[in-house]
RNA sequence: GGGCUCGUGGUCUAGUGGUUAUGACGCUUCCCUUACAAGGAAGAGAUCGGUGGUUCGACUCCGCCCGAGCCCA
């Protein structure tokens, strides 16, 4: 029986231990129907460290849902994954065991991380727990298990056997700290001091008579270590000054070498001397260029940022080295113009903060342009929530120029399982049966290249990068293999597509997209039913949350101070997709509710004691029947808002539904029925429904407070979440009569109000004209009146006609501009009606275009209040 | 530089071509009413970022400008 005041700390680990103990959330996984099935692909999140606001809120908005389905039915999968292949944790284990991971084989290294790894699955796992997230503990997975490994590398496989993978010399953007290629999307933009540097040219003799003998031209630069690497020159085609270059060939000072000069409309006319060289390579532009002008390739730094034979004496000089001595020796040889300081926007790896080079390395490619349509389409079949962010991912698709580089040069992680002959480079790929394999220990499937017979090997060094792998949960989750019966198939096929798959709206352009285009070219099928993207955690100023400005509010701290259902609350409170602040207010209004919600449930226990289970729903008072009608439009209401995941509209709705209909309308008339008649059955009977009602209502979003209240007070043993979605009951109410009869209510109180009167106060008489058939007594018992008289006949009252009211959805289209003379007219008073009709302006108007609005003045005896249609006299003796 | 999103009382927020613009927090006044004063009732407070346009009518649609954020260059 609930007594006291609700407290949440007791309360909410009590029932997150439960939950876990009696697996109230587990998977039956019994039914085959996929529509039975409601399944759920998060992302995983990287287990390294702590949960921040992302998981939490993350989670949250996917709790309600899970719960919501689970309530109306569904058997829900909701499994939890933990990220555990990648750098972070590569780099937690070297800390923790103090060790380096290049001291060891790749397999024993990926054991160690394992071990270590365990303390912090534990610890996340807790912390989801305590959170009351409403996930199947025995359905979980780690990124860096055998079998997640097993699965990336059958991917690798079955795509390269489908030919959408391919090997290619290419350009790759290399991180010169980390020995790793990355891609793009792992870069970022950073603004860093750098010098530029003018340097002269000297254009080739020639036989052009506008270029004089050892003429030089200018060419500004912040990287003047790449002279060596220099392949061309280029003007920009309206560059008129220069313009005389185009043709001519230029010498490089230092290095000697001599370089084609070219127009392109790539050139930046407004940065330097608007003359620019292109290297192997320094940014982007210069690949293109490298494609565009078929240049040659002169590599002059290599994988550590080392200066190569290309550059002659300066080889073996790290580039910053370099750049000094190169700088200097130009300005010994004259070739050096001038220097000077400037900031500019370099290309950094983002993990790292190190510029990044651009290589010419032997990558793996899964190629992606080719289907950018079918791609497209693909998001398309899915349902968004919100429909907006669907234009990200259009415009990411829209927007690639890259297939996707999924080689990673680095010593841990997921392997490659393949080999190359070392005489022809022919690709042996392991057997499918025997994966996972290392080719670094294991040996290649065959003997002999089928293609030359050699039977020499080099194993591939490189490993996935983590996105391949990431890119797979759907597949992961739904127990994805292959044998040599089935070939490629689900141990649990009912789970794919997967309903749903939330997403932080920042990552929807690789993380999303890349699950896509994997799921998709390994099953056909479009992974997700939906898509819910969910929006930052912003601090109380609407400022992203960051370390650097120490604005950061830990998770931990807000569930340590806030119930663990106010935050749920809380995060209930944006539009699904909408950055949500961090608002003490939002967690304060969220305890307020469930301040709320358990006092009301007090006063119902105490008013329930002997209500009937059963009760013939005809038989109910008016009243108890306005109420359950009114609930019955609630449900239909919360249930349709909670399909559209609307949270904050259903929140909000069945806040004020409980708070003011119930608790300050309904309650507050039922008590004293029930204490005044005898227990008073009917009442009883409703606020037993309705309260049951309101508690499975609530359970999405304060999934503590009402297991709680369900148990304690209706002697449940099934859990409120798993006990179904509350459906209609079809009362039928005179639903008008009640709504007026609780507005004279409320005039009552606003007369009381107004005059000073306690709640409480007797009132002699009051007369109600208007339709309150059968809530008479609840009037009068609620607001103390001895006697309530219906009025059969309008109490005399003078009119006075203050104006017209037009109703312009009709009136805007059929008189057009004639509505401001009407305006006019009516203004004026310059108007009459006519058998109902009104004449104004020369035009007759139907009388639904209108409504005569008029100020009552009451001129009888007592004091007349106005209650929506219905008016009420209110007469005291004194 | 490009794309997307967002600017509504002091603060946060709903809303959409058509009455008097929703609600919450805060504020003011009143009420201790045996569930809850961390409650209840009432009230004040907004020319809906700015500016042009479309329209009989714009917070809503369109253009431009200003400001904030995210993604991509």
């Amino acid at each position: 029986m609930p007594s006291g005041e609700y407290d949440p700390e007791t309360v909410e680990q009590k029932w997150q231990e439960r939950w876990v103990d009696d697996e109230t959330y587990a998977y039956e996984g019994s039914a085959d129907d996929p529509d039975t099935a409601f399944s759920i692909d998060s992302p995983p999140p990287t287990v390294s460290g702590s949960l921040h606001w992302g998981h939490v809120y993350g989670f949250t908005l996917q709790d309600f849902v899970a719960r919501f389905n689970r309530m109306r039915g569904k058997d829900v999968y909701f499994p939890f994954g933990y990220d555990d292949n990648g750098i972070a944790s590569e780099r937690l284990a070297e800390e923790e065991l103090d060790v380096r991971h290049q001291d060891y084989e790749r397999r024993e290294f990926q054991r160690m991380t394992r071990e270590v790894c365990q303390q912090y699955e534990a610890e996340f796992t807790e912390k989801m727990q305590s959170l009351g997230i409403s996930i199947d503990w025995e359905q979980t997975y780690q990124t860096i298990s055998p079998e997640v490994q097993r699965i990336s590398q059958l991917s690798f496989i079955d795509l390269y056997e489908q030919g959408r993978e391919y090997r290619q010399r290419a350009p790759a953007i290399w991180c010169p700290e980390c020995e790793t290629a990355i891609s793009q999307v792992e870069t970022e933009d950073d603004e860093q001091p750098s010098h530029f540097h003018d340097i002269a040219f000297e254009v080739v003799e020639s036989e052009n008579p506008d270029v004089a003998d050892g003429e030089t031209f200018t060419i500004s630069t912040t990287r003047p270590e790449l002279l060596p690497a220099c392949v061309a020159v280029f003007v920009h085609p309206d560059d008129d000054e220069n313009q005389y270059l185009v043709g001519e060939t230029a010498r490089i000072p230092l290095f000697d070498q001599e370089v084609p000069i070219i127009a392109d409309e790539r050139v930046d006319m407004e940065t330097g001397s608007g003359i620019v060289m292109c290297c192997t390579f320094g940014d982007q532009t210069d690949i293109e260029w490298y494609q565009a002008h078929d240049l040659d390739l002169r590599i002059a730094i290599d994988e550590s940022g080392t200066l190569t034979d290309v550059a002659g004496e300066y080889a073996g000089l790290s580039s910053e080295e370099a750049r000094e001595a190169i700088v200097e020796d130009l300005d010994e040889a004259g070739a050096l113009l001038d220097r000077r300081s400037i900031t500019h926007t370099v290309n950094v790896h983002e993990r790292c903060g190190t510029s990044v080079e651009f290589l010419v390395k032997d990558q793996w490619y899964i190629e992606l342009l080719d289907k950018r349509e079918e791609y497209l389409q693909a998001g398309r079949e899915m349902d968004w929530y919100p429909e907006k962010m669907f234009t990200r991912y259009k415009n990411w698709i829209e927007g690639l120029q890259w297939d996707w580089a999924i080689s990673r040069q680095r010593s841990s992680g997921i392997p490659f399982p393949v080999w190359y002959c070392a005489d022809c480079e022919h690709v042996v790929l392991a057997e499918k049966e025997s994966l996972p394999v290392d080719p670094l220990s294991d040996e290649p499937p065959v003997d002999a290249c089928p293609e030359c017979g050699h039977d020499e090997f080099e194993p591939e060094n490189d490993v996935f990068d983590t996105w391949a792998t990431s890119s797979l949960t759907p597949l992961i989750n739904a127990g994805w293999d292959w044998d040599e019966e089935d070939g490629y198939s689900f141990e649990n096929p009912e789970l794919y597509q997967f309903d749903l798959r939330p997403q932080g709206h920042d990552i929807i352009s690789f993380w999303l997209f890349h699950t896509v285009v994997k799921c998709y070219e390994h099953t056909g099928e479009v992974p997700f039913d939906s898509v819910m993207i969910n929006g930052m955690v912003l601090d109380e100023n609407r400022e992203k949350m960051s370390k650097s400005k120490g604005n950061v509010v830990s998770p931990d701290e807000v569930v340590s101070k806030f119930p663990v259902d106010a935050a749920r609350y809380w995060a209930a409170g944006s539009a699904v997709g909408d950055d949500l602040p961090y608002s003490e207010k939002g967690l304060r209004a969220g305890e307020k509710l469930l301040r709320k919600l358990w006092n009301a449930s007090k006063l119902v226990e105490s008013l329930t004691e002997d209500a009937p289970a059963e009760f013939d729903h005809d038989d109910l008072t008016q009243l108890d029947r306005w109420l359950l009608a009114e609930l019955d439009q609630e449900i239909e209401r919360v249930t349709d808002l909670f399909e559209r995941r609307e949270f904050s509209k259903a929140r909000d709705g069945l806040r004020g539904f409980f708070w003011h209909t119930f608790c300050d309308d309904y309650l507050e008339i039922a008590k004293q029925r029930v204490r005044e008649n005898d227990g008073d059955a009917s009442a009883a009977y409703t606020l037993d429904v309705a309260h049951r009602r309101f508690l499975k209502l609530f359970s999405p979003i304060l999934a503590h407070a009402t297991e709680e209240l369900w148990h304690d007070m209706h002697g449940e043993r099934e859990s409120v979440h798993t006990s179904g979605w509350p459906e209609p009951l079809g009362v039928e109410a005179d639903v008008d009569a009640g709504e007026t009869a609780m507005a004279v209510v409320g005039a009552l109180r606003k007369y009381k109000s107004d005059e000073q009167l306690s709640m409480n106060a007797e009132l002699d008489r009051v007369d109600v004209w208007g339709d309150v058939s059968g809530f008479e007594d609840d009037i009068s018992s609620v607001m103390h009146v001895r006697e309530l008289d219906t009025l059969a006949e309008r109490p005399a009252i003078e009119s006075v006609v203050t104006g017209v009211d037009l109703d312009y959805s009709l009136v805007g289209p059929e008189f057009g501009s004639q509505v401001s003379e009407i305006e006019a007219a009516l203004a004026e008073g310059d108007y009459e009606t006519v058998d109902g009709e009104l004449h104004v302006a020369g035009v007759e108007l139907e009388p639904e275009m209108f409504e005569i609005e008029e100020e009552r003045q009451y001129v009888g005896e007592g004091e007349m209040l106005e209650a929506d249609d219905a008016i009420v006299i209110v007469h005291r003796d004194d």
